[in-house]
DNA sequence: ACGTGGAAGGTTTTT
DNA sequence: CCTTCCACGT
């Protein structure tokens, strides 16, 4: 291709904005780019211009929020510039990216190049086992809200020093009864670097210290990445930001670009700052601002714009859409979480068999255990699914434990692995003598590992005779795994490890029951993968060592597989972000579910549930289908509930609510259609003076519209404790707000009918 | 050492 | 509802 066709392909059909930030190349630029408004294309076709200017592709540095969105944009910047050329570019997310740079610099930070990449639940096995090691009750340290704790704390570039020193995290571990949090984390990080392992949150820390204590090292990725383009920059966190900056420094060729409106990872550490700061941060920025819609309707987008009005901190813009008005958006209530399954399906069954296409439809909900009812009415109708998110392929137990072979095989310090297959398959080694392994190895400061494999450990640490002759075998074994490791590819190592160890005829033993079935089977496609994996590499010349297909295995998500297959899309509002589809369902439209219970109390996060709403909103193309049910099925009881404060937020007249406790049918689809019966007065007021002010009518009150409690009761919260009543305000007789003094966790405001309180 | 059954406990969102 | 934990029997 010559320049001149070069120079067509990347500006053809591309509006002024959008051609502006194209064409800039380089100095720090910002781009606000709303939702639908091309942004993809705006990253692609800079990257390809900087390249067709001269710009050498091993010196881009793009980071994108999925390794699925990377791909795809390799590939349209490869057919511009040649595939092979952009082959070159280090294009994918934080953690794979900086994955691959820590393996080139593990040396640098004295971590084995074979390092280990934990996942949260290796995490959590190890912090587990680190609590009941320093013989404290894992009720009150929790592996999980430890582990989060840690996490947190991580994203903030908050170091176990740190953490220790720190006199207000000091007395909030002191007060939620964890003071011994610190030492925990510092135990933590202390296993992980001993077994050769990081953490998700690793990932990124390391990079920081990395080019925190090594100058001279972080000057070579600064020359040698003179542009840098983050994507989604609403979504960073702390350590991000701290390892974007420090990168850009030197050349300030630093493109973000992201939405405001689209900040959705608070809880993951994500700083909405960063991009409302961007300014601050480079003062001389160029701002391109994409406004454009070109996937929605104009219903659509206005629809989700006056939602997102309610939010106060943003960046002001005008997103629009020139397209048709469309039609209206439905909202539907059902009387159950069935019963809406039903009428999406419905809707659906009834699309699909007009001619659509199953894969242009997405149904989206905010939790992933909204899934199994809309499966079940799915596979009923017969309608072609997939689920995204949940517990993903790499994560299932008969898939960790193969892996965790393999895992062990390149890092023989990695201590979950190690106790993931030291019995298993069965081989006659218990509890007792894992824990004697385990006491004498961390006594003395070894790796299970060290300890397993040394006849003269093994006996001073109390195991004789058989015991230690099996342990013994065990690391024969995978030190043999290991010597092949060096000759054949990945496949055939797998191949060898399955035979060896017999994990398919353990699998078979239980094979009359449909998941052995399952499990035989995942196990055959880890097989085929690994197969796959290993001819794309050799062709693309790719890295083909087997600890870098474990840190892709680990990095994987969802998304990353399969984009195959003409399936109905189900999967997570969060998981959903960066997609679009024609026709889009969101489901369990609740209070106390979307927005979750947990973000109603406080205002902030009520702000990120908005976002997360309009995320959702703007995923359609052409159409959308509210629906919200009365009452749903959740751990075993049912709840009783109200629709979601958000669909009050949307434009009456781009509305067509029907049957909202009206006696009237349902769903207008299909056979599934059913009556409500004597609904008593919409719970909902479906009228234009909606529109404002969630807080009209508001008054207090001495005591609750039932009476139970009063202004000066002392109660007890599940989880806040004890506190006192401060005041009683009333919204509505089904809005009343308590606003409590608790006396560890201060005042909070909480809803009365969520709120689990009892009278002391 | 290991399988079993019953009880208890847990629920957002993800790299 | 589903997973995990513990006590008990073999």
């Amino acid at each position: 291709m010559t320049e001149k066709q070069q120079e067509g392909t990347i500006f053809e059909g591309l509006n002024a904005p959008q051609a502006e930030a194209v064409k800039c190349l380089g100095g720090p630029m910002l781009i606000v780019a709303g939702a639908g408004s091309g942004k993809t294309r705006v990253i692609t076709m800079r990257i390809a211009n900087l390249i067709a200017n001269g710009v050498s592709p091993y010196g881009i540095l793009a980071l994108t929020f999925t390794n699925k969105a990377a791909r795809e944009m390799k590939t349209r910047i490869g057919s511009i510039v040649g595939s092979k050329v952009a082959s070159h570019l280090w294009m994918g997310t934080f953690h794979s990216m900086f994955a691959r740079l820590l393996r080139i610099e593990a040396e640098n930070i004295g971590m084995p190049v074979t390092f280990t990449i934990y996942d949260t639940q290796d995490s959590q096995t190890l912090i587990k086992s680190i609590i009941k090691g320093l013989g404290l009750d894992d009720k009150i340290y929790k592996p999980k809200t430890v582990h989060g704790m840690i996490s947190s704390a991580k994203n903030d570039l908050l170091f176990p020093a740190d953490y220790a020193r720190d006199p207000d995290i000091a007395k909030r571990d002191r007060d939620q009864m964890r003071p011994r949090m610190a030492e925990i984390y510092q135990m933590y990080v202390n296993e992980c670097r001993k077994a050769g392992a990081m953490d998700f949150d690793d990932l990124l820390i390391h990079t920081y210290t990395l080019f925190r204590n090594n100058p001279e090292c972080l000057e070579r990725y600064q020359k040698r990445f003179a542009h840098i383009l983050v994507d989604e920059y609403q979504d960073t966190n702390r350590v991000q930001y701290a390892i974007v900056n420090m990168l850009a420094k030197a050349n300030r060729n630093i493109c973000v670009v992201g939405d405001d409106s689209q900040s959705i990872y608070s809880f993951r550490g994500a700083r909405i700052e960063n991009i409302l700061n961007f300014k601050k941060d480079y003062p001389d920025c160029q701002v391109f601002k994409l406004e454009q819609n070109y996937r929605s309707t104009q219903t659509i987008v206005s629809a989700a714009n006056s939602l997102i009005a309610k939010n106060i901190n943003r960046i002001p813009k005008n997103v629009f859409s020139e397209g048709e008005v469309g039609e209206k958006i439905k909202i539907r209530q059902t009387n159950s979480d069935i019963e809406e399954a039903k009428t999406v399906v419905g809707e659906i069954s009834y699309r699909v068999r007009s001619g659509e296409n199953p894969e242009d439809i997405a149904i989206l909900y905010r939790a992933n255990f909204q899934s199994r009812v809309l499966e079940e009415a799915l596979r009923h109708e017969g309608i072609p699914y997939k689920v995204y998110g949940g517990v993903t392929f790499y994560q299932r137990k008969e898939i960790k434990d193969v892996l965790a072979y393999l895992r062990l095989t390149v890092n023989h310090s990695d201590n979950e692995s190690f106790k993931r297959v030291i019995n298993y398959p069965k081989r006659a080694i218990g509890e007792t003598s894992v824990s004697k392994l385990e006491g004498y190895a961390n006594a003395h400061g070894m790796t299970l590992w060290e300890a397993a494999s040394n006849p003269l450990v093994l006996e001073t640490a109390g195991l004789k005779g058989a015991t230690a002759q099996r342990i013994l075998d065990f690391t024969a074994m995978v030190t043999e795994f290991s010597m092949q490791a060096e000759k054949v590819d990945a496949a055939t190592l797998l191949k060898g490890v399955l035979d060896r160890t017999k994990i398919i005829e353990d699998l078979k033993t239980d094979k009359d029951s449909a998941e052995g079935e399952d499990r035989i089977k995942n196990v055959e496609e880890l097989r085929n993968a690994f197969v796959t994996f290993v001819d794309e590499k050799v062709e693309e010349g790719g890295e083909t060592s087997l600890s870098a297909y474990l840190t892709d295995i680990a990095l994987m998500t969802d998304a990353d597989t399969g984009n195959d297959e003409n399936c109905v899309r189900l999967m997570t509002v969060h998981a959903s972000k960066g997609l679009e589809f024609s026709r889009v369902f969101i489901v369990g439209l609740e209070d106390g579910l979307f927005p979750g219970s947990m973000s109603i109390l406080d205002p902030v996060s009520l702000e990120e549930e908005r976002r997360l709403m309009y995320v959702a909103l703007t995923r359609a193309k052409k159409s959308l289908t509210l629906t919200y049910a009365k009452e749903r099925f959740r751990n075993g009881e049912t709840t009783m509930s109200i629709c979601s404060r958000f669909l009050k937020e949307l434009p009456e007249e781009m509305c067509d609510r029907q049957g909202e406790g009206r006696t009237v049918s349902i769903s207008s689809f299909g056979p599934t259609t059913r009556r409500v019966i004597n609904t008593p007065k919409p719970r909902f007021v479906p009228v234009s003076s909606q529109k404002v002010a969630p807080s009209a009518g508001e008054g207090t009150a001495s005591s609750t519209p039932d009476g139970e409690f009063s202004v000066g009761d002392v109660v007890a919260h599940e989880r806040f404790g004890d506190g006192v009543i401060e005041s009683i305000i009333v919204d509505t007789p089904q809005d009343v707000k308590l606003k409590i003094n608790f006396n560890n966790f201060g005042v909070k405001l909480l809803l009365l009918r969520f709120a689990r309180i009892r009278k002391k």
